[in-house]
DNA sequence: CTCTATTCTCGTACACTGTACGGAATAAAG
DNA sequence: CTTTATTCCGTACAGTGTACGAGAATAGAG
């Protein structure tokens, strides 16, 4: 599967990248491949956070030479969208349609939110891809099939997928770091002593009276379950 | 203003960094300013993207050596956070509430649309933030007023702004992929005919008709209003 | 078989990153 | 003055992505 892509101006060319199996009929037979790369970066991404996937370490997890990785990705970055589409695989064992949209779509969204909650650093990957890959694609026709009964059009539908993407990557996002400050102590007092000296400023009330009657905290599943809904049962008003 | 920070676990200490103007009483004077460092970064992020702001460049916008930088941030990290706070010092300018908080909230959504739009690096940044910072505070205050009429609790209130701003960052991270797909003609039309063709294999026929009708393209702006009025009506029936 | 074209492998090298260290410069306090 | 605190920044270092090119492996041509 190795292939040199070109060294066009900027991004990469989703054709060069995704499309063609198995070309090379002559040469050396590659000692590697794509899948276990990637499938070892992803690990490491999950395991450690992104900013622990270099090159080098993903070659060392291989068994491979550093440079040996530019034969499968042309470079870090794609290697980043082949992860996001490499795991974006677990996402398409779903059912088929319903029929009734809004339960489909909520459907749709919990496995997503599933998916970020495994793989956290996906929401921040999401913000810049570029090109949907086989998997990413594979979801979005079964997304774009629970859509159907809304008798939207074909740009309406995307943006309304692209939507509850970036809801709920944003509602993950926030719940990781949630969770984050609530697994450390010490930070999350460190934060509350600063809120609550910003609030005792006079010049923030509205924070002071919600720091000082925050109401009763829901899970993040039941605040994600309430917002979703709120969202998709607002998409047939307009 | 210049202080350092403990080497506390992880993250920043928000009491260190936020909190005390201007202690030291002895010692040299800074030659420089925090806040004149963290305009300089915003700027190049501005012009160049986030990925071209390093300490060194920012240094020498400056005029100051590499390692002075380490006197008024800890890390890197925390430039990046002083960035985001001081950007959102631009949203501070905003009328009180109307008391009609539908209209409120949808003034505060576009409001911050336009400022990711101005400081597009934003919305990827806004995905790993941890401590908001005065400015940021004065904007949620803000916003916190505006949605005082709702009688929602504060845990409530909370979550409905990170999801207004989640809603917004997601939105403009996907018009900046669209914008800069639209004026790069190669790159667009490389993606398009990588779609058609995996249209074309016939496992996607959903997809297939979107692309075939994809509808009337109505501009960002349109579907961004049409999208926020959406899920702020919403907010009201569950 | 040999020859040649093609492809993959990967050691070395380079430019660039964030930042630890420590000494020099400066300013206030004792 | 000396002492102490603070800022400035040159140097150095470990770590990054990746360009280059020499060598190894494979397949077809003669």
């Amino acid at each position: 599967m190795p292939h040199d892509e070109r060294p066009g101006a900027a991004g990469v060319d989703p054709e060069q990248l995704w499309l063609r199996p198995t070309e090379p009929r002559r040469g050396r037979k590659p000692s590697f491949s794509r899948e276990g790369i990637v499938a070892a970066a992803v690990a490491m991404a999950d395991a450690e956070g992104i900013e622990a996937v270099t090159m080098r370490r993903v070659a060392a997890q291989v068994g491979a030479g550093v440079m040996s990785l530019y034969s499968y990705a042309p470079d870090k970055e794609t290697l980043l969208e082949l992860m996001v589409d490499h795991v974006s695989g677990e996402l398409t064992a779903a059912d088929p349609p319903s029929g009734d949209w809004r339960t489909d779509l909520k459907t749709i969204a919990h496995l997503q939110r599933a998916h970020m909650l495994r793989h956290p650093w996906l929401p921040a990957a999401l913000s810049t891809r570029r090109v949907p890959g086989p998997n990413t694609l594979a979801f979005l026709e079964h997304a774009l099939a629970a859509l159907r009964p809304t008798g939207l059009d074909g740009a309406a539908k995307l943006e309304v997928f692209a939507q509850l993407t970036a809801f709920v990557a944003g509602h993950v996002a926030h719940e990781i770091t949630q969770a984050a400050a609530a697994r450390s102590p010490d930070r999350g007092a460190a934060e509350a002593r600063y809120l609550a000296a910003v609030a005792a400023d006079g010049r923030h009330p509205e924070l002071a009276e919600v720091l000082a009657a925050p109401g009763r905290p829901l899970t993040a599943e039941a605040t994600f379950a309430r917002f979703l809904g709120r969202l998709i049962d607002g998409l047939d008003a307009g």
